[in-house]
DNA sequence: TGACCGCAAATGTGATCACAAAATGGCCAG
DNA sequence: CTGGCCATTTTGTGATCACATTTGCGGTCA
């Protein structure tokens, strides 16, 4: 991914790309991202306003970007309207990574007679990064590089069906990847995806999938553990707005 | 469902109940309604001020709750914005069965064991509806008692990870619900149903599991026969909104 | 007769406003 | 110092407005 957001240190960024796209999907777009690589806190909660603010918009197109991300599950809109991050206990996080292990297998069978030598290419050299990201022990990019590598294998399905499906289930489960990242280290995780990715080459599409089914339930061990020692993950307090400094 | 929509003649409900919710909500939830029944067609445009006319609200709550169906692929928007609903080819089509294959059973699964006697005989009591429907030839009723049946059991599992992703489904698939119904008639699609009650009386996790998934097997055939005459479904011209009759 | 062009109506988008409900923070009583 | 109460501020909701774009129709010309 080479346009890579802003980035600002403390999270903000007032001018998102690409002015020829409507606000919505630019606001839509940012708040996904953030979501994916857990940039985001589950239990945070944000402001309409405060979201227009920081993105230099008005509240208007916030507001339906919003109303997208809620039907998906990934914002949380209180009865009396508060809008957050999802607090997700263990069982949810559990039925998430069952999901995932149910729909993303299938995605990546569908996608197998589809990757020609460039994409296989493009994986590995993803894979690559990755091992690089761990080593620098930077975890944003760590997760942003997961989400690429999943996904370049799951685009190649052209299912817009398994595609959106599972890209709900990252939004919801991005809150809790940093959660899992102290697991990883240098641990046999990777080496699912060197399996992904020989598959791949040779258009081996029970292999790959077989491949990414293993990759998950690794991940499901993990998240077991972290959530053994820290239940109730992020069940702190109400983990309320975080208030912007006056400009 | 006691709670059942107005239900005009011409599909016009001006005033959609609960007037203690929000707008957005009870608009959102009018047109899934419609959605999950087949009521409007693939392929048919809408338009925010002639819904918002049509359910008598402003368009401003209208405009959120598409966003929320356009999140959820319910609906579709055009990149110059205009309303619609999909339409599915046979590929998509497949695709939403073969998920709901997926994650359906294992729904299911996770259900049974929250199934108890009143809600068993529930089950049986839809199923009855269901069979006089049939008989009747009251498609819409048909659709929505199969849908409540379907829920009935889902809802058991408790889990708002597989319940919503399984509703995206559906709601994705409803338009195209009657399509399919001509193809039903008395056939063995019930005995389906007949098992998974006999399984959820008995707290059967594995068999009720899989007399879902051979119910939607059963239901992917049908599609497939369907399908294979009237190809394209609904692939005609460019089905624009619907006109509303001066008042 | 048919294709092309241009105008008028309609549509989504974004912004702003008013309002009721809720949350926040400070104040006072104990 | 603590707990509850009240006023202020904040927040989401719904409505309305202005505008650029697009759609659709009708007329014109070949």
């Amino acid at each position: 991914m080479d346009t890579t957001a802003p980035a600002e240190p403390d999270g903000t960024a007032s001018s998102l790309g690409r002015s020829g796209e409507s606000a919505r999907n630019r606001v839509t777009r940012a708040l996904r991202e953030k979501l994916i690589i857990g940039r985001i806190q589950p239990g945070r909660g944000m402001t309409l306003r405060g979201l227009a603010a920081e993105l230099g918009v008005s509240p208007m197109p916030v507001r339906e970007a919003i109303q997208g991300l809620a039907a998906e599950r990934a914002l949380d809109l209180s009865p009396s309207g508060r809008i957050c991050v999802p607090r997700l206990d263990q069982r949810r996080i559990g039925e998430i990574l069952d999901a995932r292990a149910l729909l993303e297998p299938r995605a990546a069978e569908l996608a197998a007679p589809h990757i020609d030598r460039d994409c296989a290419r493009q994986l590995a050299r993803i894979d690559d990064d990755i091992d690089r990201s761990l080593l620098d022990g930077d975890v944003e990019r760590y997760l942003r590089l997961n989400h690429d590598f999943h996904f370049t294998i799951y685009r190649r399905s052209q299912s817009d069906v398994f595609l959106p499906l599972i890209e709900t289930l990252w939004l919801r489960f991005g809150p809790f990847m940093r959660m899992i990242y102290g697991r990883v280290g240098t641990t046999g995780l990777v080496d699912h995806h060197k399996r992904a990715i020989a598959a791949a080459e040779r258009g081996q599409a029970r292999e790959l999938s077989e491949a990414i089914r293993l990759d998950i339930h690794e991940g499901m061990q993990l998240i077991a553990e972290a959530l053994k020692d820290q239940d109730a993950a992020g069940a702190g307090g109400p983990l309320p707005v975080r208030r912007r400094r006056a400009v």
